[in-house]
DNA sequence: GTTTGCTGCTAACGTTAGTTAGTGTATTTT
DNA sequence: AAAATACACTAACTAACGTTAGCAGCAAAC
C-alpha cells in the first residue's frame, strides 16, 4: 500500500484520527478494529503505530477536541452581557452546529466517552459536570429574574443536551428537512419551553 | 457454584436475560464479555448455554421486550379520544416511567440495538421507524387542530424521545430530585414547548 | 550523494472472545 | 426406586483482537 496521503494543515496522526471518528461513530468504540481502520486510512493495521500510540490514544483525542472546544465557548458565553434566554439559545445553536457539522467526533465523545480509561475517563467526567453546572447557573439565573419558567435547571440542562444529541436521528433518515430548519425548529421548541 | 436462583415466576433463562440487561447497560453490549455475565450469574460460562443460544439472543430479547411494550402502548393510546396534547403527554409519561423503573433494559434497547444481526436488525429499525410516525402523526393532528405549535412533527419526536434518553443522566447523578418531580419538569418543559 | 529519520511492510506474540463437546450429578417424572 | 431430564462442570477450540519486533525503502537534510 501507500502512505497516507495528508495536505499541508493535517499530520498523518489527524488523518488517522479523523478517520478514526467516522469508525467508531459507525461501529462503537470496542467493535471498531485497528484492522479496519488501517483498511480505510489504506495502510497495514501495524503502520498505524508509527503513528499513534495506542487505540485508546484515538479516543481521548477525539473526546477532549471536542470537550474543550465546548468548555472554551462556555467561557466566552458566560462573559457577554446579554439575557439569560439569549445566552442559552446561543449555547444551543452552538451545539446544533457542532451536531451538524462535527457530527463524527461529537458522536463519539457523547457515547463512547466511557471507554476511555484512567486518568482520561475522570478528567473527561469532570469537564462534562463542570460544564453542565455552568449551564444550569445560567437557566438558574433566568430564573431569577423571571426570564424563566420556574423549574429545575440540573432537569431543563439534561433535556436540552439530549434533546440535541437526537440530531443524530436526523443524520440517519432519508427525507430530512434542511439543517437550518431542523435548528429553527428545535429552538422555538426547546427555548419556547423554558420562556415564562 | 451453585444452580441459578429463580423464583417461580422467572426461569432461569429470564433471569439471565436480567442480569445481562444490567451488565450491557454498564460496559456496552461489545465489551460485556460471556465469562464476566457468568460471574454475575454465579455460574461457569459455559452453563449459560444451557438455556440461550447466543450472546446475541441475550440482546435481542432484551431490544424486543422493549420494542413490544411500547408498541402496544402507543396503539392504546391511538385507540383513546382526548386532545393531542393529552395523547402526547400520556406518551411521554409512559416513556419516563420506563426509562425510571427498567432503566437497564430500556437504555440498552436504546443504545445497544445496533449490534443486533439481521433479520432482527431490520425488524427492529422498521418497529422504530414505524413508532415514530405514529408519534409524528398524533403531532400533525395537534397542529391541525391548532393545539400545537407549527413546527416539523418529526423533529419534535426526536427531540422528546432523546430528552426522555437523558434521564440516563438523572440515574448517574449524586443528587438527584425525585421520580416524581422529575417527570412534572420534563412535562413541563416539553410539552410546554409544544402548545399554541 | 550520502546520511538520517520517517513510514511502510511481514510475521508473530499473548490475550481474550464466544462457543462446543463430553461428563457427572442433582432433580424431576413415572 | 428407576428412568429421564435438566443443569453445571472442566477442557478445549477457533477466531479475532491490540500490539511489538525487525527490517526495507523512500524523503528530506546536509
Amino acid at each position: 500500500m501507500g502512505r497516507i496521503k495528508t495536505d499541508t494543515n493535517n499530520s498523518r496522526k489527524a488523518v488517522i484520527v479523523a478517520k478514526a471518528a467516522t469508525l467508531f461513530k459507525e461501529k462503537g468504540y470496542k467493535a471498531a478494529s485497528m484492522r479496519e481502520l488501517a483498511d480505510i486510512v489504506g495502510v497495514e493495521a501495524a503502520s498505524l503505530y508509527n503513528h499513534i500510540k495506542s487505540k485508546s490514544e484515538l479516543l481521548h483525542e477525539i473526546c477532549f477536541s471536542v470537550a474543550n472546544r465546548y468548555g472554551h465557548f462556555m467561557e466566552s458565553v458566560e462573559a457577554e452581557s446579554c439575557s439569560s434566554i439569549k445566552k442559552i439559545e446561543k449555547i444551543l445553536r452552538f451545539h446544533i452546529h457542532g451536531m451538524i457539522e462535527h457530527f463524527d467526533e461529537v458522536y463519539v465523545s457523547d457515547r463512547e466517552w466511557k471507554y476511555l480509561e484512567d486518568p482520561y475517563l475522570s478528567n473527561f467526567q469532570n469537564q462534562r459536570r463542570t460544564y453542565r453546572k455552568r449551564f444550569a447557573a445560567i437557566i438558574e439565573a433566568g430564573i431569577q429574574k423571571k426570564e424563566i419558567k420556574s423549574i429545575d435547571a440540573t432537569t431543563a440542562v439534561l433535556i436540552m443536551l439530549h434533546a440535541i444529541s437526537g440530531i443524530e436521528s436526523w443524520h440517519r433518515s432519508k427525507q430530512r428537512i434542511s439543517g437550518d430548519a431542523l435548528e429553527e425548529n428545535m429552538i422555538t421548541i426547546l427555548v419556547g419551553g423554558l420562556k415564562n
